[in-house]
DNA sequence: AGAATCATGTAAGGGGTTACATGATTCG
DNA sequence: CGAATCATGTAACCCCTTACATGATTCT
């Protein structure tokens, strides 16, 4: 399953996929839902949406059809692909695996996830201690090796475990509030 | 002073144009330095600092002069300007703002302050605390008007507030670690 | 001589931002 | 009726990445 977006910001098509699985919407109602459950995590302008949902199209992983019915402007009806939901299932079952804008993709996987099954979520929890664990330790390895750069590269190599140290406080912290489904 | 760039990612600008000022170089004498000095922080190809290299000198921050003795390759060779200075010195002394990338940026104004003056480094560590004491309370003050999102929005906020305690008591910690100039 | 490395790029493609354009419908 | 909002974009910029191009010089 080929769900490789550029890492370096949050791949706005997997919560785009994952709101469209609630059914067939068009982009601005896509959109509307996008802001109201996950705003709070980050912005989308809404210019860009559209060329998301092209994206999408164009892998394969939502379908449309335009709905021309007299009246209202022409609206693009999207639904999610056979392909699109295994795609949304890797997403959704993988920890991340970075920790630039960690804490904006893990929490939309847990969005999605909590409506599914709260073991889900637990297992994402679980999974995503054990990834930042392996993380840590593999960065710390390869810093032991290049540790020419004494200085420099010591104080930022322990800024980063660090932060390491404190995401995997709070995911311990908060396994029980991640799993409470909540719905506002 | 306008040293306004994309915020979604460390400016490297910023990093060459603090090299620049051990002294006039040209492009790949640059690189090799932002590697051998700052290669712990992030990674930059060749090709884009050329890139760079253009817009510096677009903004008016540096100078180049082109060496043609007959021999080697011809090379650019860059100075900093008046204008490029003032720049870097506006850019050192500020705190950074966001939380995305900070240990990058953070430290990258620490490297060039090192060679300063350990006073410069102190000043900068306590703005910075007190730019994210500030940003934090700012954020929850946010937060907690749009608490309608009670279920989410908590979750997340609670998690920006983790890292950020976590950067603070980091920056705390290592005050002295920091202003400690031992180049390697 | 052939390989590495010096030195500076171009090309193609990915993604993101703000501002603006365009029509229709619904609300006050 | 005028304003908001529905609905979908385009245009113009900005930045980044990988791959490749091009010549000269220095190392082995």
């Amino acid at each position: 399953m080929d769900y490789s977006f550029d890492a370096r910001s949050f791949p706005v098509e997997f919560a785009a996929l994952g709101i469209l699985t609630e059914g067939p919407m068009h982009g601005y109602e896509l959109r509307r839902r996008l802001v109201q459950g996950l705003g709070a995590l980050w912005r989308i302008a809404s210019s860009q949406l559209y060329a998301v949902l092209h994206r999408l199209e164009k892998r394969g992983w939502i379908h449309p059809r335009v709905e021309s019915e007299g009246g209202r402007p022409a609206r693009t009806i999207y639904r999610v692909t056979a392909n699109g939901e295994r795609a949304l299932e890797g997403w959704l079952t993988t920890p991340v695996e970075h920790l630039r804008d960690m804490r904006v993709e893990f929490l939309a996987k847990v969005y999605f996830l909590r409506r599914r099954s709260t073991t889900m979520v637990s297992e994402l929890v679980e999974a995503q201690i054990r990834t930042l664990e392996e993380l840590e330790s593999k960065l710390s390895r390869r810093e032991g090796l290049e540790s020419d750069d004494a200085g420099f590269g010591r104080i930022s190599a322990s800024f980063r475990q660090k932060r390491m140290r404190s995401m995997i406080e709070w995911l311990e912290e908060n396994k029980d509030a991640l799993r409470r489904t909540e719905e506002s």
